[in-house]
RNA sequence: GGGUCGGUGGCAGAGCGGUCAAUUGCAUCAGACUGUAAAUCUGACGACUUCGGUCUACGGCGGUUCAAAUCCGUCCCGGCCCA
């Protein structure tokens, strides 16, 4: 494998660390990187392009799979895991990512009370009344490794006393997940080696007292309970409204979760993110980037050195100033330049597109549109995040 | 040869006297995307420009009109119908 990130070019506190969990679908090492696989599948991908990307653990829904095909049917399939005849480890959003992406964002998608949340589904506007305690017992019917407290994930820009409610609310409803939990486990009769993993997410928006806040709630909350989180999740977007990186939030909330649970950077990100977040001392990733923008015609280069990249001239001026502190380059692929390039997509990558076909092939693929293109696309950058996660861990 | 309907920007196809450099779709060019309502979305798309405008454009030519892609004449080209 070529080495992505160049040894010397990250200033930044030194608090990764190395941990290694155990699930009921196997082991894992942090740090690890999971795509996203919302309605049980990454869009376009086989498990076998998933397995060529060198693809391990991946994140499931809960609320999207609860609408179609519905829990009865994956427990009649014997399981989520059995459903996508995936083995590794599946870890389960717990749909509060969705009252921030459907009900937030648009209001006439749904309401949010202390109680649980309203969702009127975006297939066909059918009301479904979601808990905490709802949004558990479906984690558990899939079956999943891992899985996620319902939370209230409010937009930073939100005023600071709408951000402390959803705190607040995401605290309660972290208890209610846990009690949850522990009423699942023995009502299953679930002993510890199958026991999935449960984390709980922190919000608080920009604010690093509202994070503190959070952090000690929901210690407070498990303590009450009598049981321990296996984690924590670092909530709602890491983007300001500039669509600046909020590092010291990120930082200061690692630094409020003790050392020994597990730190889930929550939808983080581009590449430089994930190292950033990992140098603080976060140890799992998911992110729709590289699927998504891989279907979009979009593809990350490991760079042929540490020189600035000349391939992404063309993006506006404040990504011409980012790109400096990039390890990596990008192109789009689609772009008139790779019409007639017949070399691979990045030489120095070993996925199965960058083995067997030309930028100019791909180019071509995109232009009629053909599936191929995306799913080729979303395997050559998942390969990349794969390299990139396994070079972490080596660090 | 007669009749009839038509010829609009790369293509398809609106417009049928001024608000038309011309709706819309496709194509083209670029951009965005961070716990996936995203095979999506946004912008540009005649030429020049000191960004206020200026010019050239709706088959050709010639008219009518203050004003024509739009009305009239004629020519060229195409579809269909009749001989």
């Amino acid at each position: 494998m070529v080495t992505l990130l160049p040894s010397n070019k990250f200033d930044l506190m030194e608090k990764h660390r190395h941990k290694r969990i155990k699930t009921k679908s196997g082991g894992l090492k942090t740090p690890f990187f999971m795509p996203d696989a919302t309605r049980g599948l990454v869009k376009f991908l086989s498990n076998d392009d998933l397995k060529k990307a060198g693809v391990g653990p991946m994140v499931v829904n809960t609320y999207h799979l609860f609408l179609q095909p519905g829990v009865k049917l994956i427990r009649q399939a014997g399981g989520i895991h059995d459903f996508m005849n995936y083995r590794k480890p599946l870890l389960s959003d717990s749909g509060g990512y969705q009252v921030f992406s459907l009900i937030h964002k648009n209001p006439q998608m749904g309401k949010i009370t202390d109680q649980g949340v309203m969702f009127r589904s975006p297939l066909d506007g059918q009301k479904h009344f979601i808990t905490p305690e709802k949004s558990i017992q479906i984690q558990f019917d899939l079956g999943v490794d891992m899985l996620v407290c319902f939370d209230d994930p409010p937009p930073n820009n939100y005023k600071k006393e709408k951000i402390a409610q959803a705190v607040e609310r995401t605290i309660a409803w972290a208890q209610r997940c846990l009690m949850e939990y522990k009423k699942q486990l023995i009502k299953r009769k679930i002993k510890g080696s199958e026991r999935p993993l449960i984390f709980c997410v922190v919000q608080g928006g920009e604010h690093i007292d509202l994070r503190k806040r959070c952090v000690e709630g929901l210690l407070a909350v498990a303590e009450k309970v009598g049981l321990k989180w296996d984690g924590f999740g670092f909530g709602a977007r890491h983007i300001d409204g500039e669509g600046n990186f909020m590092g010291e939030v990120l930082q200061k909330t690692a630094d409020f979760i003790p050392e020994k649970y597990l730190r889930f950077a929550l939808g983080v990100g581009t590449p430089e993110d994930i190292v950033k977040c990992y140098k603080m001392g976060w140890d799992m990733f998911d992110c729709v980037i590289p699927t998504r923008e891989g279907r979009h015609g979009k593809l990350f280069l490991r760079k042929s050195n540490n020189q600035l990249s000349i391939i992404n001239t063309q993006s506006n001026a404040k990504d011409r100033k980012n790109i400096k502190n990039k390890f990596y380059e990008t192109i789009s692929i689609k772009n008139n330049k790779f019409k007639k390039d017949f070399g691979p997509v990045d030489e120095r990558c070993d996925c199965y597109l960058c083995k067997n076909y030309s930028r100019a092939y791909l180019n071509h693929l995109f232009r009629i549109r053909d599936p191929l293109g995306m799913r080729l696309a979303a395997v050559h950058n998942l390969k990349f995040y794969a390299d990139l996660l396994e070079e972490l861990r080596k660090i």
